[in-house]
DNA sequence: TTCCAGACTA
DNA sequence: TAGTCCGGAA
């Protein structure tokens, strides 16, 4: 739901001072210098592969592997497999013991390797060897939720589907009350988002939050004193 | 809501 | 050493 909605007329409800507290997060981002601006999974495929399918399925698998602020383990675990070939075809007959050791240490990999086997058989039997291009379905496949689905319709197809919601962008929506009411879950903060904010900023306002929450907006002691935003947010402290 | 696999830190 | 930390599944 939501997916492909477009407003038809200014929504009711906007935050105060939403533009510029994003000015602000762009200013602060400018530097473009977060891990996620250099190892997030826009740039963890390989774009020379051929056909383009394999660098969609590389885009996909990056986001089943990514690994919570830490974005390095994640792009050393794509490279281990990028230098193996990282397609469909090698990845089903990696047993799941290799795969293991290739993808350690990532977060859950025990459960990530069961996930991205499953995900993996079922785009070679469905699929043709490609990654779904709906919501609908790349939700469907083992290992794969709203977040992951959102930034692989944008990053993989160049697709805006929906704001990609992830833990920071959850958390810094809340500080800043970007929702009109606060908002328990990433699904309903997503939700909330998407009433008011314009659509031609869903893209990037996820890589933008990401590295905001990376460097400043830190879920334990944010640095609320390096931060630009700190007179204009209703959850800045230490001043 | 809890679990997952560990790293990080108060 | 105890508490907190993805996002997705059950």
């Amino acid at each position: 739901e939501g997916e492909g909605a477009e407003r038809l007329q200014a929504p009711s409800w906007q935050p105060q001072d939403w533009r510029r507290q994003l000015d602000n997060i762009r200013t602060m981002r400018s530097g473009k210098d977060a891990p996620v601006d250099q190892l997030g999974a826009e740039h963890c495929f390989d774009p020379s592969a051929s056909p383009k399918q394999v660098q969609r399925y590389q885009v996909l698998l990056s986001l089943m592997l990514s690994s919570q602020t830490k974005d390095q383990v994640t792009a050393g675990a794509m490279q281990r497999l990028r230098a193996r070939g990282l397609t469909v075809d090698s990845i089903l007959q990696t047993d799941d013991s290799t795969l293991g050791t290739l993808i350690y240490p990532v977060g859950f990999w025990r459960s990530k390797v069961k996930y991205i086997k499953q995900t993996t058989a079922i785009l070679q039997q469905r699929y043709g060897g490609d990654i779904p291009a709906s919501v609908a379905e790349l939700v469907a496949l083992p290992g794969v939720g709203p977040k992951m689905a959102h930034l692989a319709m944008a990053v993989a197809w160049g697709t805006v589907s929906g704001i990609a919601v992830d833990t920071h962008v959850h958390r810094i929506a809340n500080r800043l009350r970007w929702t009109k009411e606060a908002t328990r879950s990433p699904e309903e903060t997503r939700r909330a988002l998407e009433e008011w904010l314009p659509r031609e900023l869903w893209r990037e306002i996820n890589g933008l939050l990401v590295g905001f929450g990376q460097q400043t907006c830190l879920p334990v002691r944010p640095r609320c004193q390096a931060c630009l935003n700190r007179a204009l947010c209703p959850a800045a402290r230490g001043l």
